[in-house]
DNA sequence: CTTGTGTGTTACCTTTTTGTTATATGTCTT
DNA sequence: AAGACATATAACAAAAAGGTAACACACAAG
């Protein structure tokens, strides 16, 4: 994901703090939305679903402990990075801000390094969350480009291999249905006989190696580390 | 969930942060258990299955990096949260933490509002991410990948079997009549023989323990503790 | 057009799981 | 204590599930 990509939503109702700080993170490459107060935070964070919310807590209309309460309600929102915005010493609101549901805050006075690095930091954790290659063991497998690497060996594999890896891997330990992978893989529309998942996770047996793919009888295949 | 119901274990070698800290837990209603060293801490671990463990990095006979690798590879610790503790500022303290498997840190000076909040926003993530898995004393049983440990053993059993095992865990002490289990565990459609579900709590009395079935006669069985 | 590769099928084979039966053991009632 | 139930158990049989090799077909590249 593009730095570019990255929507911040900057929350205070001191147009200087919106200005300032948005100027710096602006001139970073990210994307920035504002709001005064916690009841346009709330809407302009439902309309935009940006990756990180910045939220003073002390705030007219709604206060930032409940913008993130309300916020943290919708569905959609569940994965984004709130933080705070707090004096230095009032300690309670970070109390409540963790009660909240928030992942971090930043104290003010705000310096802008300080802060610039903060945001790093969580957006590097958020995209490590999501990331789109995956590293399990010996295994890398880069869903983008379409290819996996076993040991650093670059290993090529058919594209039907590749999405039922791809599948297993997604959740390492969990046991995929057979039906379940029909229909993530094949798509549940085409009909396919009963041994054809049975010879790609053979074919995925020889590449990758034998251990990786566990057989649960009776319900279906999970990869193991 | 009830909150009387959360064990904390709580590790420091400094019996004035055990005492602090585990009074202000305490009087939270949270069960606390202490250890003063890595090497009780993984014992008491094993034997409790906190479900939250609070380590300190800094600690004679195995530090808390240690125990924290230790205690992430017994499979029923597996979804333990753990948070360090650590003093302000020890930077490589945090990386190897969270390389060992921790989910978080506090840092000291400890704040006990700031603690308890910490707490409770890990133990609200833990609650979220842990629906699927049962755990009643020794056994847990995980519904996604299709296998239970006993003691920390893990037990491979096949489907019937451990569907039926799901079943009657699912209520533990509540009797299931045959005619329930029959339609829960085989589908009203199917006919089977009147010893069927007979052999299959035998199976499950081998692998699991005699004491954990009870036969309720001229009515079913029920799983108890 | 030929060749090669990806994909899926089929026909066995092996192993594991599941279910049945016959017999034993209990337990409650009268 | 005998009979009627109900469950336990072991040995066995049947069915299901999965593994594998060989092959068939489609389609793209040369």
């Amino acid at each position: 994901m593009d730095k570019t990509d990255i929507k911040i939503l900057l929350v205070d109702d001191e147009p200087d703090i919106l200005e300032i700080v948005g100027y710096n993170l602006s001139s970073e490459g990210y994307q920035i939305i504002t709001a005064e107060n916690g009841v346009e935070a709330v809407k302009r964070a439902k309309k935009e679903q940006p990756h990180l919310i910045i939220l003073d807590v002390m705030m007219p209309e709604m206060d930032g402990i409940e913008a993130c309460e309300q916020i943290r309600k919708l569905p959609n929102l569940k994965d984004t990075i709130i933080t705070f915005l707090t004096a230095r010493g009032e300690d309670y609101s970070q109390v409540a801000g963790f009660d909240a549901g928030a992942d971090d805050y930043i104290t003010k006075p705000i310096k802008p390094k300080v802060l610039i690095s903060k945001v790093k930091a969580l957006l590097r954790r958020f995209k490590e969350d999501n990331n789109e290659n995956l590293k399990i063991g010996d295994l890398v497998i880069d869903r983008e480009e379409y290819k996996i690497s076993l040991k650093g060996e670059e290993i090529i594999l058919p594209r039907k291999e590749f999405e039922l890896l791809s599948l297993l891997t997604s959740k390492p330990g969990k046991v995929f249905k057979r039906d379940e992978i029909l229909d993530k893989v094949w798509g549940n529309e085409v009909v396919v006989g009963g041994r054809t998942i049975d010879v790609h996770i053979r074919k995925l047996r020889e590449k990758i190696g034998d251990d990786s793919f566990k057989t649960v009888k009776g319900v279906g295949y999970k990869f193991v580390d």
